[in-house]
DNA sequence: CTAATTGCAAAAGCTTTGCAGCGCA
DNA sequence: TGCGCTGCAAAGCTTTTGCAATTAG
């Protein structure tokens, strides 16, 4: 009963093989953003019989209860990283497609004062910088 | 010849009726942003016969133009407004479905510091607050 | 005239769902 | 044992594309 065995349970969630695999990938992922494509090929390169629809409801069950975070970049395959707690943005270099990660206090406080202005409270946000450089 | 069908030439795109019915569909817009399938509909009401493929063609153009900017909240389908020269950025109520236009000069110029800090400039950005009531 | 544009239908890409069987607690 | 979970296949939804016919310039 390890570390991930526990955040499922907390999430009221049946430890099982698809799931667990799938923390797995996710925590070694080479860079930290996948599509559910490429965690399906990840389990089927490990030899592990998991269906496309079992890693897709299984990303939702894991969003849904916090543990990971889902990103629609553009209209392409939404992307998923595990939620490190350090909740950060992304800024994407439009001429090597190389992905940055940021995390600015002030934006985020900005974020939370133009909702208040507006009668609302954050709950989530999305922000990408399309960038190129210098 | 009026003011829209100057900005279809002035794209490079020969003046039909499609293109200019979906200009004046967007200009009218109840609410500034419109789904393709939206503008089918409207299109259809009007009785007009457009297929919903050269809608998203003509969008596409459109956007290539610099006419339109299309956005992708979350993952249902892509909305478009007119391209009114007033850069803004999108609040959207998780409750209601409401999408309300904000504009902050501090967050802008935030964007540009964290972009130049790591050694990028800023070409685009896309900045969603998912909100709910206070 | 002729290259651009269009409608239709089919296909593509991503994601969800129905269902019967399997497995964790 | 019982309900949750799974794989498979099929369906769903948004968007794109092939093609023959039509049309703007």
């Amino acid at each position: 009963m390890n570390h991930n065995d526990q955040e499922l349970k907390k999430a009221g969630l049946k430890v099982t093989l698809p799931r667990i695999k799938i923390l797995q990938i996710l925590e070694s992922a080479p860079e930290w953003h996948m599509t559910a494509e490429d965690i399906y090929q990840a389990l089927r390169d490990a030899e592990e019989d998991v269906g496309i629809a079992t890693v897709y409801r299984v990303l939702t069950q894991f969003e849904a209860a916090g543990l990971i975070t889902r990103h629609s970049f553009d209209n392409g395959p939404a992307v998923y990283e595990l939620d490190r707690g350090d909740s950060h943005d992304h800024m994407v270099c439009t001429e090597t497609g190389r992905v940055v990660e940021f995390h600015s206090v002030e934006i985020e406080e900005l974020r939370e004062k133009v909702a208040k202005d507006n009668g609302f409270q954050v709950v989530g946000h999305n922000l990408v910088l399309y960038v190129k450089p210098l």
